[in-house]
DNA sequence: CCCCGACTTGAACAGTGTTCAAGCCTGAAC
DNA sequence: GTTCAGGCTTGAACACTGTTCAAGTCGGGG
C-alpha cells in the first residue's frame, strides 16, 4: 500500500489526537500507517516538514468558507472564534501551530481574507497587519495555555498551597470558569480598543 | 565541587543562552557545570521541573522594583514591557514560560501585583484575572514569535514565492518594522479596550 | 514482458531523558 | 583523631528519539 503527503498528514493528525505532540514519534507514525518509520522521509524531508503541514492543514477550515456580510468587528471576531476552534479541533493544536512559522497554502489564505476584513471597513492596508498580528497572538496564546490547563486537569491541587486571599480567590475563580468565556472577553476588549480608535478616523 | 538548586538554574540558563533550547541537553548541561548528567536529578526530579524553575528565574525581573506612581494604565503598559524585556533576556525565554505551567514565587508574586494595579483603578477582584490572562497571553504569543524570527533571520526569502499584491507587501513590510514598535502597538490596542471599557463605570 | 522510477525496508548511527547501585567526600560527634 | 552518616556524585546502563541509506519491492507504461 502506497502513500502520499495527504496521507501521511491525515494519519499524524489522527495519532496526535490518540497520542499528544509529545507522544508523536516517528516510529509509531509508521506503525500507524502500517509502514516503516523511514518511509516517511520520502514524503517530508524531516518532522519539521511534516509538522507544518499538519499546521497548515489545522488551520484549513478557518478559510473555508466565506465570512457572512456583516460589520467588520462582528466579521473579525467571527475569524477569530474560527481560529480558536480549529486549534481546539485537535490535540495540541494550538502548540503545533504555534511551533511553525508557517508560509503554506491555507495560512497564507485565511490571513489574506482577515487583511481582507479590515481593508474592507477602511483601514490602509499598511495598518492592517500591525492589528492582526496581536490578534493571533492573543488568540494562539490563549489556546496554547486552554489546552495546556484541559492536558493537567490537577488544578485544584496545584495551587493548594498559596494563601487564601482575595487575589487568588478570584484567580482560581477564574481559571475554573469557562475557557470559550474567558476567550470572549478578551476579546471583545480587544475589539473594543478596535473599534474605539477606527471610529475616531480610519486613518 | 558541590552544586546547589541555585547554581544548576543558573548554569542552565547560560547554557540556555549559547545553545538555545532545543540545544539544551542534560548531558551538556552537565558538563557546563563540570559534573554528569545524573548529577543534575539530585537537584531536580526531571527536566521539566527544572524548565519551571528557570521560567521562574527568567520571570523574576518582573517584580523586581515597585511600579512608580502613575495612572494605572500606565501601570500596566510598565507591567507589559518588562515581562517582555525579561523574556527577551534569554534566547527562547518566551517559549520556556509558556512551556510551563508556573506556580512558583517569583511568578505568583508578579502576577499579584499586576492584579493589584487592576484592583487599584478600581476594578473589582474576581474582573481582574480576566483581564491581566488576555494581556499576559498576548505578551506571550508575540515574543514567542518575536524569538522565532529572531532564530530564523532569512525572513526575505521565505515568502519570495507569494504574489507581489498590495496585502503582502504591507506584510513584509510590518515584519521587517522593529518588534518594539509592533508590540507597543497591539499593547496600546488592547489598552485603548481597558481604557474605554472603565471609564464608562469601573464596574 | 520488462524495465524504470516511485516507493519501502531494515538496520544502523548518534543522540536523548532517566535510573540506580556503588562510591566519594564533608562536617559533626565522640 | 577517628568514626559515622548523609548529602552528593559517578558511570554505566535502559529504552527511546530523529535521521540516513544501501538494498530491495512493486506497479504501470512502452
Amino acid at each position: 500500500m502506497q502513500l502520499n503527503r495527504a496521507d501521511v498528514v491525515t494519519g499524524a493528525l489522527t495519532l496526535l489526537d490518540a497520542e499528544g505532540l509529545d507522544g508523536l514519534t516517528m516510529r509509531k507514525l509508521g506503525a500507524h500507517l502500517g509502514v516503516q518509520a523511514g518511509a516517511v522521509y520520502w514524503h517530508f524531508t524531516n518532522k519539521q516538514a511534516l509538522l507544518e503541514a499538519m499546521a497548515d492543514r489545522i488551520v484549513e477550515s478557518v478559510g473555508d468558507e466565506p465570512f457572512p456580510p456583516a460589520p467588520w468587528d462582528a466579521q473579525l471576531s467571527d475569524m477569530a472564534q474560527r481560529l480558536r476552534r480549529a486549534l481546539l479541533s485537535r490535540r495540541d493544536g494550538a502548540r503545533v501551530v504555534a511551533g511553525t512559522y508557517v508560509i503554506e497554502p491555507n495560512t497564507v489564505r485565511s490571513g489574506q481574507q482577515a487583511l481582507r476584513i479590515l481593508t474592507g471597513a477602511g483601514i490602509p492596508a499598511d495598518r492592517a497587519p500591525w492589528i492582526l498580528f496581536p490578534l493571533f497572538h492573543y488568540v494562539l496564546g490563549h489556546t496554547i495555555e486552554e489546552q495546556a490547563q484541559r492536558a493537567e486537569g490537577d488544578w485544584e491541587n496545584r495551587n493548594a498551597g498559596l494563601p487564601d486571599d482575595e487575589l487568588n480567590h478570584a484567580m482560581t475563580a477564574m481559571i475554573s470558569a469557562d475557557p470559550a468565556d474567558r476567550f470572549t472577553y478578551g476579546l471583545e476588549l480587544f475589539l473594543d480598543g478596535l473599534r474605539h480608535r477606527h471610529q475616531e478616523g480610519p486613518a
